[in-house]
DNA sequence: CGAAAACCTGTACTCCGGGACAATAGCTAA
DNA sequence: TTAGCTATTGTCCCGGAGTACAGGTTTTCG
């Protein structure tokens, strides 16, 4: 817990200040009315920051500058819209911020994502959370564990060729590598084949990165 | 906000019963020792419930009965192990509960965890989060922010036939799928190597699908 | 309009991948 | 010891992939 350290609010609405100022109940929280003027003011690692998405500067999510934020500086960012949307939390989410919500939130909810924020957990809200576990649940089912790793039913050497093949290397470069003749290559290929059901390095390529 | 009707526990370990009194705050709060007593005892809807999953008679995940508590009678199940699991717990949320947390987490965390789902939000820990949210742009990719490279340099008929072969198919299946000749593909297929700078339909895929 | 792309097709050739059929040798568990 | 798995290598052969060379038509754009 570091609730200690009171947050920058960085917003150019006053009404949206205001409205945070009292709802976290602090007297004299540091302003900024920029990103700009955030980036600047970095004090130390780890400080909580609410950003209003609405401030004129804001970087675009892909820019560097938030690497430097979050993974660097280890700034726990609020992201805070008017108007949320659930790609853009995803997003800010992903990029490593530590929440998202509606920036204009009554007040009750506001203190509570102070208060778990502080506690260096991650805030967001219900529907966005379930919109979160129908997506992550269609990439991996749950009833299907998955873990039918390919690398499971083959040999080392199997595995060590059938990695070669599978980032494009052609049966003399795996031979080379291996120091074993080409036919070697074939012949350990062939049985990875087998035992993964697929027919050539590319259907291999496939499944090993893991596409369909 | 409901956080004047306190909290169902559900736990035959009293040391872990005294540990969320403790933490919770509550003197008398309702204690049950098994997942019968909590089915036979579903006062009314929308209570909270700290459900001990190590409690001898929980039913499996895919039991209707879970249908019953959290989608008709929407109890508000927070799902806690002393041995927590990220399978596990995308398998509960995934279902309605309204959390899944450490069970002996510090008081601190579970104060926190109480006054989130009280006001009807959702509770997870920041590990599960990351896990939820990388999971989630694996199954739908934000933007699609990385693949575009690839694809700006082709015409739309070489992205297609690009596209087929990076997914296995061979010139004939291409020929078929797109009406024209296997000559046709080939042709293609030499013009997106040359473009993107390989030399077959395996680098072809591994660029496609943005591996190295 | 005319040029430049994009799109389509043919023949012929080389090269590599992968299967069929075999064989040798080491190591391990029944 | 025997049976089985793993690793290794050989020859022969076929077919798919990719290139070279050589056309044709349609679309797009200055």
């Amino acid at each position: 817990m570091r609730q200690n350290s009171a947050p920058l609010l960085v917003s150019s609405d006053p009404g949206l200040l205001r409205h945070w100022r009292s709802a976290l109940g602090i007297e004299s929280p540091i302003e900024l009315g920029s990103f700009a003027a955030l980036k600047g003011l970095v004090r130390r690692t780890g400080d909580i920051v609410w950003l209003d998405l609405a401030v004129a500067d804001i970087p675009p999510w892909s820019d560097p500058v938030w690497n430097e934020l979050l993974q660097q500086k280890k700034l726990r960012i609020l992201a805070a819209s008017s108007y949320p949307k659930d790609e853009e939390a995803m997003i800010a989410l992903d990029r490593g911020c530590a929440g998202y919500c509606h920036a204009f939130a009554d007040p009750e909810t506001l203190l509570q994502v102070h208060q778990v924020t502080s506690a260096d957990h991650v805030w967001i809200g219900q529907q966005l959370m379930q919109q979160l576990i129908q997506r992550a649940n269609s990439a991996m089912p749950v009833n299907k564990p998955v873990p039918t790793h390919w690398a499971e039913q083959l040999t080392s050497r199997e595995r060590e060729i059938a990695s070669l093949a599978a980032h494009g290397a052609t049966n003399a470069v795996i031979a080379a590598q291996c120091d074993i003749t080409e036919r070697t290559v074939k012949a350990h290929l062939s049985a990875v084949f087998e035992k993964l059901s697929v027919t050539d390095r590319l259907q291999l390529a496939l499944k090993v990165h893991g596409i369909q």
